[in-house]
DNA sequence: AAACACGTATGATTGAAATCATACGGCGTG
DNA sequence: CACGCCGTATGATTTCAATCATACGTGTTT
């Protein structure tokens, strides 16, 4: 889930691993892997839109995490199985990593281990934000935070359409659209091209 | 944030590390660091409890975390500053060690690092976890997946109040009251000198 | 071309939590 | 001891998002 990009990821991967890594096309719809499946690659998103989804208590799924780009499940690297299921929800280029010498490499090159443990860190920070982004209580607080925190100069890309950011946010697609043609309205919010823009003093 | 018990920072540190850190008492209240800080220590929480929070936009303080016993801010080890304070909720024994024994250790030894992207991996999946608790938008639903995943068997203890549960359930503490209240009634959960048990069946 | 699926969009109703208010009990302090 | 502070607890009201319903446009499939 790391917010790298594909130059990033030559830096982060040493010229062996690069070597070893292949890619792959995901259709829109396709599985990474699903729940209870043995690790045996790690996914990196170059362009496209991977969910990690999980079925919830009352059978409506999940969103944990949405990813254009960078790592998907880090945590496979150590696990026995996946708690979850990966999904491209658009056409994806995924480059594909073995999970062994992932392991290798960790074992013997310091100079990479020290990158991935950066990667961690920051994916860490990130998980920290959404928590605290979800514990807002209000559609346009939740917006707002994201497109502080996750967008470039408050400008954030909307790729994948606006239900698949409502799950992001932990809300209804309607109660998205209420609050984006709210926010359009009252000047705080401007919608071009696919990206959201926050206008200044938007709360 | 980790779960480790302090036998498990013995077997996650080495020896050197482990002779370079030092120990310390936090008072309630007490600042461990605040935002904008250098970090020069790693603080591994052997008792007590410590939050990460942030001023939220309209003043009230967002918990990030809460721990009662694992690392704090493991990202500090690669940022220049702080982006949160971390303060102990309750008298804390805090066990310090020098970020920059850590970053000479990860740099030399393989099977530290090792170590220490396991703890980082499994830091992530329950940063996933709980944003997907918060992603639920019933008071009980959010009680029942924190007992489920972070309790023993379904028994939680709560130790430093239920107004603190809350702010990490993302709920005021009311609801949380009243969602304790019913389920009690209902029978759906045992409180019992400070622990949560749920009862079977209970969704 | 017709039928269909799906994302977008908005209206009406409902429900659950936030908010505001009040009260009680323990604990530490002047 | 009395006072205030804080966590606990519950009642009343408000508010906002979930839910249910409907409609429109586009792209795909038959």
């Amino acid at each position: 889930m790391s917010q790298l990009d594909p130059k990033e990821l030559a830096e982060l991967l040493s010229p062996g691993l690069l070597a070893s890594s292949s890619c792959a096309t995901f259709a829109k719809g396709a599985r990474l892997f699903s729940t209870g499946e043995k690790p045996s690659f790690m996914f990196f998103v170059a362009s496209g839109e991977v969910v990690l989804e999980r079925a919830g208590l009352q059978g409506a799924n999940v969103i944990l995490q949405r990813t254009r780009r960078g790592f998907v499940s880090e945590a496979s690297l150590q696990s026995a199985r996946y708690h979850c299921d990966g999904r491209a929800v658009v056409l994806s280029q995924i480059t594909r990593i073995p999970i062994k010498s992932i392991r290798v490499a960790l074992d013997s090159d310091p100079a990479f281990s020290g990158r991935w443990i950066g990667m961690l860190n920051r994916e860490v920070k990130r998980l920290r934000l959404q928590c605290e982004r979800l514990s807002l209580n209000k559609v346009q607080e939740r917006l707002a935070h994201l497109l502080e925190t996750e967008g470039q100069e408050g400008r954030y890309f909307l790729g994948s359409g606006v239900k698949s950011l409502a799950g992001e946010l932990g809300v209804t697609h309607e109660a998205l659209y209420r609050c984006l043609a709210d926010m359009e309205k009252k000047a705080l919010l401007l919608r071009d091209r696919g990206y959201l823009s926050l206008v200044q003093s938007a709360v």
